[in-house]
DNA sequence: TACGTATATACCCATATGGGAATGTACGTA
DNA sequence: TACGTACATTCCCATATGGGTATATACGTA
């Protein structure tokens, strides 16, 4: 029952949400997540560090960057994300979150996407 | 997004969810819900006054019982408990509560079946 | 080696959260 | 009216949580 919790406890956070909604569409580094969401860097390091410690995201080093993508492993979260998507088709904040992950080579360095 | 987010802050809760899951399966009163999660009544009569302020459950009084039962137009929670379910059939927690659920007639008094 | 960028972590603080103990309230019955 | 049962609420406290600011670490490049 607690694994259950732990998915819940994460998800209940409105910047972990969002965070897992975008890993879901796509791999992620912490840069690209930040300028997306338009928050400062350390929330979202150390959100992520949260969700790597539950093993719900894991992380690979891309030169100075770090890669995030969802573990496909947990089922029970894949499954939650997908269903929570579906009942934010009309929500503002998702919408925009979407619109700017679609342009988010505008966002930060073309550096970013060299690699 | 705080319509998600509510949701999953409730269900972050082992007590809280328990109690849905309960009330998933059928309407309760309070001394039923306290003697099948084995939990002081304080403690289950403030989980539900939450979940009755964000309207995930309702209540009606009968006698002396106050019987409480899920808001059937919250699809997001309806949809989310019946995946959760399905991830806790191996559950001991879960398992032990629909046993005694089952047999919730054996742990209160029979007077509150008279009704 | 010195510096810039990307990321992680530490420290601090305000607030939220959950639970226990005690008390209040509603209802039924003697 | 007095009492018992069912339930709600209040008060208090320990702990968890999230965020800001500052700082540390890792990597690439000049």
């Amino acid at each position: 029952m607690t694994e259950v919790m732990d998915v819940f406890k994460v998800l209940s956070d409105e910047t972990r949400l969002r965070i897992m909604i975008l890993l879901y569409n796509k791999s992620l580094c912490v840069c690209q997540i930040q300028a997306v969401l338009e928050e400062t860097q350390p929330k979202i390091s150390k959100h992520l560090g949260k969700l790597r410690d539950l093993n719900f995201v894991q992380s690979k080093r891309l030169e100075q960057m770090m890669y995030y993508n969802i573990d496909d492993s947990n089922k029970l979260l894949i499954s939650l994300l997908k269903d929570i998507i579906l009942h934010l088709e009309n929500d503002a904040t998702y919408k925009k979150d979407m619109h700017r992950l679609e342009h988010v080579e505008d966002y930060i360095q073309v550096k970013a996407f060299e690699a």
